[in-house]
DNA sequence: ACACTGATTAACT
DNA sequence: GTTAATCAGTGTG
């Protein structure tokens, strides 16, 4: 049915929102020590190149985050914001600029590592935060232009016949936002990051 | 070498 | 709902 297969480059050479919205009940799987930690992905955002300003690649200010932001689509872009590191995932057409954040995760497998990583937090505070799955998953900056198609220690699975509908809203912490909804979420999810309303 | 900036979080009221 | 903490990354000089 699907064209594009998680697996296949293909799927994250498209439009960040396509790729933020179809990345929602998909599998983020991290293995350590061949044990796995993972979850489902419940929440992301997209972001795009020079026009969006909440991009890093605005208007090409940052000519490093620019590069990466267009570099090979399937690889990670790890970066810090407030002593968090934040996990995204370059997407985009060619010659264009773009990524998907994940912002939270249902916790599935390995969540004593979890707890270990983060220290005793209540398990809905594992993941549900851009900054907490990371601490939870072990990404760092280590990670930062990691490819996830080819990578065993970082990658993405699909999962067969998870139902649930999508919310979105606008992006959270951004300061001047675009006009659309470029915020994906499981609806009724107690692990996204935060429950808002939609804004038209 | 220095100054500024958050795509956040936790801990408040 | 609000706000302070906190520091690596980035750009500029």
């Amino acid at each position: 049915m699907e064209k594009f297969v998680l697996s296949d480059r293909d799927f994250f050479e498209r439009e960040p929102d396509i790729v933020a919205k179809e990345l929602l009940g998909k599998i983020l799987v991290r293995t350590i020590n061949k044990k796995r930690i993972s979850g489902i992905i419940v929440e992301t955002e997209s972001y795009f190149g020079e026009d969006d300003p909440a991009s890093r690649a605005y208007k090409r200010k940052s000519e490093r985050f620019y590069n990466k932001m267009i570099s090979t689509p399937g690889h990670l872009l790890v970066y810090m914001v407030h002593n968090n590191y934040l996990l995204n995932i370059i997407s985009h057409k060619k010659g264009k600029a773009g990524a998907v954040l994940i912002r939270a995760v249902e916790p599935v497998e390995g969540i004593e590592e979890m707890i270990k990583g983060r220290g005793k937090p209540q398990e809905r505070d594992l993941t549900s935060g851009p900054g907490k799955l990371t601490k939870s998953f072990y990404i760092d900056k280590n990670f930062d232009g990691y490819d996830i198609i080819e990578g065993k220690e970082i990658f993405i699975e699909d999962r067969t016949n998870l139902k649930f509908d999508i919310e979105s809203s606008r992006r959270i912490g951004v300061k001047r936002d675009l006009e659309e909804n470029y915020r994906f979420y499981i609806k009724n999810n107690p692990f996204v990051s935060k429950i808002s309303k939609n804004i038209f």
